[in-house]
RNA sequence: CGGGAUGUAGCUCAACUGGUAGAGUGCCUGCUUUGGGAGCAGGUGGUCGCACGUUCGAAUCGUGUCAUCCCGACCA
């Protein structure tokens, strides 16, 4: 048993001026972070036993699937990142320095490179195939912003997994395995996930889901739609135009000084924001090349970046300086796609079914209203016709025009993403088929942050006085609560021995303090079952039970049926 | 990397117009108290982020720097 006055961590009367949202502000006070740099904590003994039971259920869960465990290096030497093209593709996340021999390393932010090459060693025939392989083990990415505890942090534990498969046929069933065997851990955890499709990316895959909680804290805006079922981060969701028809008119010049903002034309104009067409220019780093990219929208809609990337096969998207801009014969606060020299011209689906937009006229005060999307200019560059480039949002329609879609914020909780060959072919990591020919594992990886889950199920399981664990990943089973010293504190350690003989692991508060120090702490520490003893209770030879979650009255339980009742309720 | 803000006791924060450091809480001691963060008394605890400058004198003004937080950009 553990008792409380010998426990490592107290708790906070106030919450750290820095704690924004409520899990790191009950995390913080109940003793189970703290803070030692910028998106680097010390969890202490409490947070850490959570994070094991955590660990636990995630564990059982990659058994139930066919997982082996492995544990591979933090420190990788940099040529290993080289071969996979990633050393150059990633910007300062990925922390870079050389060892004593002068060797570049760097600290793995993930662990596909290294888990391909020793897949690589070991594998040579399909018959191995499939595996998986996985651990938990530390990451380090140098965020530009760590923010909100532990959901952000440079430094973390990962359970990562990656599944190697013959063909694509065998990684989409095992994917299928993973993604329920994610449900189940995140339900386990008291979560009940809002599972979206997520971006890919140019890692060379095509089908990747997001696992989310929902929070009007998280950083991710997902879209929803509750009667077709579809669901999709914000950043790649589709949907469909509504279109605004018309018959073509005549261009027309109009006087517009000082306008250049989408509300202040069409305000001036007495239109719509939907009635404007709209460029958003970017810089794009295509293979090793950097190209002007201006975008054409409607006014009403914003782009996408993540869908511009996708478009173009681009490393990185940047917003174009004005220098850029004017290169392209465009002027800025009244760029048209008409008269743009050079560069790609995106044009987003909704332009094409709306007519007689308002446009810049390429010249400083003036738009141009009427302009039609074939009549008046067409996309230019690689691209034959409009893309999807625009970002969905609440009320827009789903992609078959029915229904109106939704729009939520959500924490990503973990990811799971069908790799394909990338990683293999670039590492070599290949085996001989049935037929003789040598081909590259089939890959799949699977992620979840245990830190950030661990600081999730307090944001989605916590009330006014503090945490509110759920059954499978407290800390401790049972808290108990001693009013006084003596033979009534003997009585209580007489308890937890017999609760800790049955399985049970107990915190005992033996601290000389007054009750309500006591229930304080208790309600902030969250462990779901709370017994305390105290004269009256004693002299009936009883325990008063109390259960952390919300609306549950106390009730005396005669200490010799404790053990029982425990076992009921942790079963149940 | 842009925009905004903040750095004073372990924590949360005060300190006017420049005059030499305060409260609450925590911690230690004693007495009283003992069912929802007790009361009284005494005590502990700070190079006012750092550097330079202005000044007779700087927590306070200026410059620089570092750190932290928020918004945005970024995020395999």
């Amino acid at each position: 048993m553990q008792l409380v006055s010998k426990m490592f961590g107290r708790t906070l009367r106030e919450a750290p001026s820095d704690a924004e949202m409520a899990c790191h502000v009950w995390l913080a006070r109940a003793g189970l972070i703290r803070r030692l740099a910028t998106g680097l904590y010390a969890v202490q003994p409490m947070g850490h036993k959570a994070l094991k039971r955590i660990e636990a259920v995630i564990r059982q869960e990659m058994e139930a699937i066919d997982g082996q465990e492995l544990s591979l290096p933090l420190v990788q030497p940099a040529e290993l990142w080289e071969k996979s093209g990633r050393y150059n593709l990633i910007g300062s996340e990925l922390v870079r320095f050389k060892d004593r021999g002068q060797h570049p390393m760097v600290l793995a932010m993930t662990h596909e490179e290294a888990v391909t090459q020793v897949a690589s060693e070991e594998l040579s025939s399909h018959r191995q195939l499939p595996f998986m392989l996985w651990q938990f083990q530390l990451k380090f990415r140098d965020e530009p912003r760590a923010r909100g505890g532990l959901i952000r942090v440079r430094e973390f534990t990962m359970k990562d997994a990656y599944s190697f498969h013959k063909d694509q046929e065998c990684l989409d069933e095992y994917y299928q395995r993973a993604y329920d065997a994610y449900v189940r851990i995140f339900r386990r955890c008291g979560i009940e996930p809002v599972i979206v499709q997520s971006d890919t990316g140019i890692m060379g895959g095509k089908v990747a889901h997001e696992f989310m909680l929902q929070s009007p804290m998280g950083e991710d805006s997902l879209i929803l739609c509750p009667e077709t079922g579809y669901s999709a981060n914000a950043e790649i969701a589709v949907f469909a135009r509504e279109g605004i028809p018309g018959e073509e008119l005549p261009m027309e010049r109009v006087a517009t000084p000082g306008k250049s903002s989408i509300d202040d034309v069409a305000k001036l104009l007495g239109v719509e924001a939907r009635n404007t067409l709209k460029m958003v220019m970017y810089g794009a780093e295509i293979g090793d090349k950097t190209e002007f990219v201006a975008v054409a929208i409607r006014g009403d809609l914003d782009v996408s970046e993540t869908k511009v990337k996708n478009a173009l096969k681009a490393r990185v998207v940047f917003a174009a300086t004005d220098d850029m801009i004017r290169a392209a014969g465009l002027v800025p606060g009244y760029a048209s796609p008409i008269g743009m020299k050079g560069g790609i011209l995106l044009v987003d689906l909704s332009v094409p079914v709306s007519a007689n937009l308002v446009a810049g006229a390429n010249e400083a005060g003036f738009h141009v209203k009427n302009v039609n999307y074939g009549r008046d200019f067409t996309v230019a560059g690689p691209f034959s016709e409009p893309v999807d480039v625009a970002q969905a949002a609440e009320g827009h329609l789903e992609i078959n025009g029915v229904h109106r879609l939704k729009a939520v914020r959500g924490i990503e909780i973990g990811n799971i993403f069908k790799l394909g060959t990338k990683f293999s072919e670039a590492l070599g990591c290949t085996f001989q088929a049935e037929d003789k020919t040598t081909r590259p594992a089939v890959m799949g990886c699977y992620g979840i942050g245990v830190g950030r889950l661990l600081a999730s199920v307090v944001e989605d399981s916590h009330d006014d006085n503090g945490i509110v664990w759920p059954k499978e990943v407290t800390p401790y089973h049972v808290h108990l609560v001693a009013l006084g010293q003596g033979e009534l504190l003997d009585d209580c350690v007489k308890l937890a021995k017999e609760l800790e003989a049955a399985g049970f692991e107990v915190l005992l508060d033996d601290r000389d303090e007054r009750p309500g120090v006591k229930f304080k702490d208790a309600d902030l520490w969250g462990i779901p079952v709370r017994l305390a003893l105290g004269g009256k209770s004693r002299e009936q030879g009883a325990f008063e039970w109390k259960e952390r979650k919300a609306g549950s009255e106390m009730r005396l339980v005669k200490a010799t049926e404790i053990v029982e009742q425990v076992e009921a309720f942790y079963k149940g």
